[in-house]
DNA sequence: AACCATGTTGACCGAATGGTCAGAACATGC
DNA sequence: GCATGTTCTGACCATTCGGTCAACATGGTT
């Protein structure tokens, strides 16, 4: 994992990360990946930090000094993940109508449930069992990201744009279509007799721009 | 639990049950649904059978006497679970078109969303962490009913009856947002300031086969 | 080179977990 | 009411888990 064959020097002393800090960061950075992985596979109650230390090629005592507890190494993963999703969020914005804003949004999260499956898990999970650690980012951030889209598919409605829908419902459809591909990921791929390819994942783009954008009243080409 | 307190006797000794075999049948129903409640709310891996004897009020060691390990009462309960979802694919048949067939199946699995949300978070949970007790389900009873009705929404487009789209993307859709209700009702909650009344319910049966029934070419009112 | 802060690690610990078991309590057929 | 098979349960056990710690290694600074 780290590299100590070639011979790098300290350098200077002054801006540089330096290599003390360089390793640290990417050391934090193996074991936050190791440990979205085996949470995503094994759930929280089931993940145990020696299957980390083995995903992420470390001693067990060595993920202790970087995170105190393992509920602390799932928070940040579980951070980590919205912090991505809300990168998606941007999407929607300054759009210039429904079509594009919500074309671009499910192309957003279509891309995260295929980039970052494991991720999507987790957070899946995490809400499932009450989200016991991002209560607190549902009741702000989330609800008042939700509600804001809901004010601009309102108005949206209110131009003749779209069709008269819920705007709540239409996001939980978005949410719920799109991160399926990450959540069922396996489901899905026992149905498609093997993994999704380049080409079947445009095809579920456009299977899922299609009908969303159809069920609000958008006309399929424009 | 168990009413001992009415003096109940033995009856006759043929054909009706006795009270040995419904007590035992009565005893395994509360294990099983102690045990959905809380591999939904804890999963697999953080349930522990401590939990699952308290919610059903039993202790530890009768658990035992029934279901051998801990292993063995999950798949009795994900067994479960699949029998329900089976119920409702069900809905699909017979239907005139696509219209009822699928109107029906959407009415149908926000029923049991709304009826078995622990039974739905245990189903996700599985599938999540890539059905190592389901696995032969996907592969065989999944894998017929969803081509069967694949065969079936082709016919239906062929028909003329509704637009073209994929029936597997399609059926995902179905799958993800009503299960959505269940699996994310938590995060629904919160977005919703508070449970879901019947009147919330409803709407959201009626958004959600708004969108996809338009989604797919039919007419709201139809 | 000497020093110190930052990392690294094997060995260890108390607590909790899944599971066992011998015996008590019970229902039932005779 | 006695014999017999079933059900129930507290006490117990081996294992595993999250977490600790003291000793050691390394990188940077003077």
């Amino acid at each position: 994992m780290t590299d100590k064959t070639e011979g790098n020097r300290p350098k200077n002393g002054r801006g540089t990360p330096g290599r003390r800090e360089a390793n640290r960061i990417a050391t934090e950075d193996t074991i936050l990946h190791a440990a979205e992985s085996v949470f995503a596979e094994a759930g929280f109650g089931g993940a145990t930090m020696q299957m980390i230390a083995d995903t992420a090629g470390l001693p067990k005592a060595n993920l202790h000094y970087y995170f105190a507890t393992k509920e602390e190494l799932y928070r940040k993963v579980v951070e980590r993940i919205f912090g991505i999703w809300l990168e998606a969020a941007n999407a929607m914005d300054g759009a210039a109508g429904p079509a594009e804003g919500i074309g671009a949004y499910i192309d957003a999260k279509m891309e995260i449930s295929r980039r970052h499956p494991n991720g999507s898990k987790v957070w899946a999970s995490e809400v499932m069992h009450g989200a016991p650690v991002v209560q607190d980012y549902l009741e702000t951030t989330l609800r008042d990201w939700t509600e804001g889209r809901a004010r601009i598919i309102r108005r949206w409605i209110a131009e003749g744009r779209m069709a008269e829908v819920d705007p709540n419902h239409l996001l939980y459809m978005l949410w719920a279509t799109t991160q399926h591909y990450a959540d069922f990921g396996h489901q899905i791929e026992v149905l498609n007799h093997g993994p999704l390819s380049d080409a079947d994942w445009e095809a579920a783009k456009a299977s899922v721009k299609a009908m969303v954008l159809r069920g609000i009243g958008i006309a399929p080409g424009a």
